[in-house]
RNA sequence: GUGACAACCUGUUCUAUCGUAUCCCGGCAUGUCCGCGGGUAAGGAAAGUCAGGACAACACAGAGCGCCAUACUUCCUAACGGGAAGGUCCUGCGGCUGAACACCGUGGGAACAGCUAGUGCCACAGAAAAUAUACCGUCGCGUCGCAAGGCGCGAUAAGGGUGAAAACGCGGGGUAAGAGCCCACGCCAGGCUGCAGCGAUGCAGCAUGAGGGUAAACCUUAUGGGUUGAAAGACCAAAUAUACCGGGAGUAGUACCGUGCAAGCGGUUACUGUAAGGGUUGCUCGCCCGAUGCCCGGGGGGUAGGUCGUUAGAGGCCGCCAGUGAUGGCGGUCCCAGAUAAAUGAUAGAAGCCGGAGGGCCGGCAACAGGCCCGAAGGAACAGAAUCCUGCUUACAGGGUUGUCACCUAA
RNA sequence: GGCCUCAUAGUUCAACGGAUAGAAUAGAAGUUUCCUAAACUUUAGAUACAGGUUCGAUUCCUGUUGAGGCUA
């Protein structure tokens, strides 16, 4: 179970794909913010699945071309793959779920080093916050 | 050789690590599983969604009107508003010429049917913008005046000025002055005849006829067009309720049965009929359906998961043949993305390409020009499949081929 | 993905193919006032871009660009 986590992997079932859920996230959701990056997340319940499951989001208002919008989207999966332990370690072993949303608001695409810098970050203050919310 | 323009072709490659999708193989814990396992994985435009199809669902007795699209000819194609070849007109350059027209060569463009079917419009200026309403001018007659000339009536579109455009050009006749008013030549248009061509059309002849523009103005003529698009559609699973409220139209006739004195009321089957409404996907006629119900508005409930469609095709590549060409035929060979909140990415390195700071060599007494070699920094466009094709349009770094033009060098 | 609509001053809207593109607001300057508001006077400011038809396009046609809407 440990070695499967400790992979760099992001397949299907941590994406977020169901209309319902996405719906309650933009609604219900609390906002971080950093530089061009916004991360919006929500604890539930632990439903089995992975702790964490992620959903991206550009904007075709922010990126006009497709070329860059799913290239913007890929730095974040990527960027996010190498990312994730912590926050999958937090909250499995606390028996919570957490539903994310990035979205990217820039203007231009942003290198590899920076977006992942600022997913880190994101990361990190939202460990923060949960472990304030627990105690 | 350099630069510009046009057309066509091309649109980096490899290795390692981490990762994505799908197919195959293997494993057992048989599934939203696992594997240092193997294969495959974005373009010339994947874009715009502009044309045309394939495919799918629904609809379809028929007639008329309307609406939309197209518009020289022949051919290609599954089809097209696309392409090829040709014709006509306009136009740039060159040749011919003393110069020009015409002609010849070469390049570019054409929404290139019809204002000789009808209607409308043509601002301002101008006398007048299309049935010539006469400003100046020209001419005739009358009248006033010694005269110059004035005034009135009429004729006149040759000249002036205006305008984007002014009533076909030129010569002659004609006339008071003039006018296609008449005549010859010419421009133009459709018609007939002959010849050439499949045809558009060209050449020659004949007689006829109009003499502004505008159809990307209404329109006329000819031809074509059923509607909606893969969120089409089929199947499986899950869940199911048109409950309720308001408004509107309608609930026919005959026969039979029950009740009743009768009018009437209730019932049912059979026949007739179609009043409301619906269909005929713009309208009308016509046709069809048409009562445990129909239309309009409000309001309510359930599911929004999966499989197929979904990638072997008007397919790609190579060769030969036919054709001026678009393209077609034959043979061989290959299998080449299939995601669905939406996969094809990141990091590091190497090679090739562009670039050319700087350096070296040849030559030279030296300077400058020229040639050859090495080569750092930096750079690499436009752009991401969404059912699939055929075209068109638009975007595009660098490289290659061909053509035209300009400049330089050599002869 | 598919199907539509629109683009005019900073903003909201007008304008048969025909003078210098109009109106209301917002802006600027001035008058008035002790100052401000209101009022009055004056003023600058625009047809999304590129071609074509026409004597002449905001208007007609074609192609780009941008904005908005509908669609199980």
């Amino acid at each position: 179970m440990l070695t499967a986590v400790k992979k760099n992997t992001f397949r299907k079932p941590e994406k977020i794909c169901n209309q319902n859920q996405i719906d309650r996230l933009f609604k219900e959701g609390k906002s971080l913010k950093s530089g061009q990056f916004r991360l919006l997340f929500l604890e539930t319940e632990f439903s089995g699945n992975p702790a964490v499951q992620l959903l991206i989001a550009v904007p075709k208002k922010s990126l006009r071309h497709a070329v860059d919008r799913n290239r913007m989207k890929r730095l974040i999966r990527e960027a996010y793959r190498h990312s994730k332990h912590k926050i999958l370690e937090v909250y499995s072993t606390d028996k919570n779920h957490c539903d994310i949303a990035v979205v990217f608001n820039g203007k231009e695409c942003v290198s590899q080093a920076d977006t992942l810098t600022a997913i880190n970050e994101l990361m990190a203050r939202l460990i923060r916050t949960h472990e304030k919310n627990s105690d």
